[in-house]
DNA sequence: TCCTTGCATCGATGATTATCGATTTGATGA
DNA sequence: TCATCAAATCGATAATCATCGATGCAAGGA
């Protein structure tokens, strides 16, 4: 008894691998609390001092963490005398959405 | 000069970790390119013994990967005979890229 | 010109994990 | 009963990465 028609997906290696770097960057903890409270500021913008604390994480992680994020264009950073302020990206968010709707990992 | 107004983000660290599993399952190359093979399925089934191949990794590897991807909710399992049928589970995508909106970030 | 302070970078470490070859399990057919 | 084949599991390995303490750097303020 044999098995299986033939399969083509649209999403190829290449494709994949983008997709899933930028979907990495959201598949922590730490990440995604970060963009909660940067979203949940109240004219969307956050400054990193207050973001150590309720995160509960050294100031070296939060960075790492926030650069990271900023390297994935999921947030905008600006330096503000010596404090950093960060905001999210929600086009950008919505464009992994998009992405990884089964519209969007089938026609590419 | 000081800093910043109290910030509250709506996530916290139990919600972050959980939703962080789920998103960790659709951060890899390989599982991104299960799920568009199989959701571009004929009637949405998909063999296991047609997704080696075009996936270009070995039988274990993705044995591995799509019980990742069920493990997560993400696809559902039937056993036909000796071979493994895979479907997408199209409402639990939705549920995670739901979760990711900026508005199911910050209302928790 | 110092001192302070906030952020980034460095180096190290422990944990997670993607991958594969070998083996086992389980179902089918002869 | 036995041979075959598909899938899962095992064991090992290499790579990635989250985390932190220590350090460096740059911007204010005195």
């Amino acid at each position: 008894m044999d098995c299986c028609p033939p399969l083509h997906g649209t999403l190829d290696e290449d494709g994949a691998i983008e997709l899933a770097t930028l979907v990495k960057a959201l598949a922590d903890p730490a990440r995604l609390r970060l963009i909660s409270l940067i979203a949940a500021a109240d004219d969307g913008w956050a400054c990193a001092c207050d973001l150590h604390e309720p995160l509960g994480r050294s100031q070296p992680t939060v960075s790492h963490h926030l650069s990271k994020l900023v390297q994935a264009g999921l947030l905008e950073r600006e330096m503000r005398g010596k404090w950093a302020w960060f905001r999210v990206r929600t086009d950008r968010l919505d464009q992994v959405r998009a992405a990884l709707a089964v519209g969007g990992l089938v026609t590419g």
